[in-house]
DNA sequence: TAGCACGTTGCGCTCTGCGCAACGGTCATT
DNA sequence: AATGACCGTTGCGCAGAGCGCAACGTGCTA
């Protein structure tokens, strides 16, 4: 809508890519050096790009600033925290906490395994959609026309001969994970690794989050980790009912 | 230099401190609410603001991916990565990567202790300036008038009784670290936490990051952590020679 | 020394982004 | 149910902000 703040923004996730010097950034955004110098010189003053040694851009520090100041400031957070180190020490697997938002799903929060073999996941990090317990409890929760729609255009990733392979099909899983009100990752994302998911609920009954354990088969069998289900639904209920107001009232006047 | 884009980006850490309404922001930028509108509605097509049910704008997304996707290209942090995880096997404790970046010390990798106590870090967090064993030889590392003037102009927040008390024990401090090629913080940002931090260096010699280990007293001593000094400087070496290129050459044409 | 490549600067034209004012929806008040 | 206050949204005319051009400076290569 505001041009010359498109093409500054369009710099982002074009430096994101790596690192470019002014004239590959002017040509790929189809203006002239001069423009792209000014875009760059004011993404610069407020420190979202950072000119290297060699004079090439690249995204500068206070990008990392405000995605932290974000993400400590959602506030599902503050509250789950505490109850994932507790069903961390409990169950000694990888929690996660997750939430959507506009077509993806981030994590929010993590609490690493105390087994040496951890999962790749960061905070901040799109979760893979079409394959993870949370991003299954999250999309079954978006009313059916957005889901069915969302559902139509992603891409179906085979990360694994498990992972769900098309749009039908992850629709038939929303649906059941929907009724059921839990979900799981059978080895869909990575081979080895299994997932159980719950959903955290806000005074209005939809969801603000979704929380899982994951382990590698290594440590624990899938139907192991199945145990601990009542576990993780326990723990995200706890957590819905704190979320909405409804629990352990610290203090107010 | 841009006007538009200098106020859509001043948007970003006004919401940062949290969730806002249209007229909030048009308010706190000076600008007519439908200015305000046009440029938070440029930010969300680009994914960086979000608007939630309530109406109310958060950041967004997007920014968290490109944060994301920036340590992730930061090519140090792929060098280093399995030289800290072999550390931290190790030694058991708290191993952090960082760099410098205009004025700003961050945190671009982590590998947590092994032990159930850990410290509050995060990948992409700024690093307390004056106090911390990495950021202390990467300012070191600066240019002499440089150091200088940023150790002027400096905040020196007294953590602890030990935290460094102004820019002339500072400037000390670093002449130091300068000389003996590593630096420690003894409890100087949290009471119960010490750290020994040693460097990373490019071909050219000049300082690219700089890693530590910390583990709080309970676990260790600050002398039984200093034990640990001639492992970090090797590890740290290892990373220079593989980053500059020098020691095990993968492959090449 | 000449040539090239790249970042930088100043400037005049014009298109873009500005604020105004009016509209429309939602919510609380009577 | 009707009123009014509040907020987000829209269309528009004006002016000034941002655009591209062309010329300059610098550092590297041949």
């Amino acid at each position: 809508m505001s041009q010359t703040v498109d093409r500054a923004l369009s710099i982002l996730p074009l430096l994101a890519e790596g690192p470019a010097d002014l004239g590959q950034v002017a040509e790929r955004l189809g203006v002239h050096k001069s423009t792209a110098l000014r875009l760059l010189r004011t993404l610069h003053e407020h420190g979202l790009v950072y000119r290297q040694s060699d004079q090439r851009y690249r995204l500068g520090a206070r990008l990392f600033a405000l995605a932290q100041q974000a993400v400590e400031n959602l506030d599902v957070r503050d509250i789950a925290h505490p109850h994932l180190v507790r069903l961390n020490e409990e169950c000694g697997h990888t929690v996660h906490l997750a939430v959507y938002e506009e077509n993806e799903v981030l994590y929010i929060d993590k609490v690493d395994s105390r087994y040496p073999v951890r999962m790749y996941s960061r905070i901040g990090k799109p979760v893979a959609l079409t394959v993870a317990a949370v991003a299954k409890l999250l999309l079954a929760d978006l009313p059916e026309p957005e889901r069915r729609a969302l559902a139509e255009k992603l891409d179906y990733p085979r990360y694994t001969p498990r992972s769900t392979p098309n749009a039908a099909a992850f629709l038939t899983e929303l649906a059941l994970v929907r009724e059921q009100g839990w979900a799981t990752d059978l080895g869909g994302h990575e081979e080895s690794i299994n997932c159980v998911a719950a959903p955290v609920r806000g005074a209005d009954g939809r969801l603000v989050a979704a929380m899982s354990v994951s382990a590698p088969n290594v440590v624990v069998s899938a139907d192991e980790l199945l145990t601990l289900l009542p576990l993780v639904r326990r723990t995200a209920d706890v957590i819905s009912r704190e979320y909405s107001g409804n629990s352990p009232a610290k203090d107010a006047p």
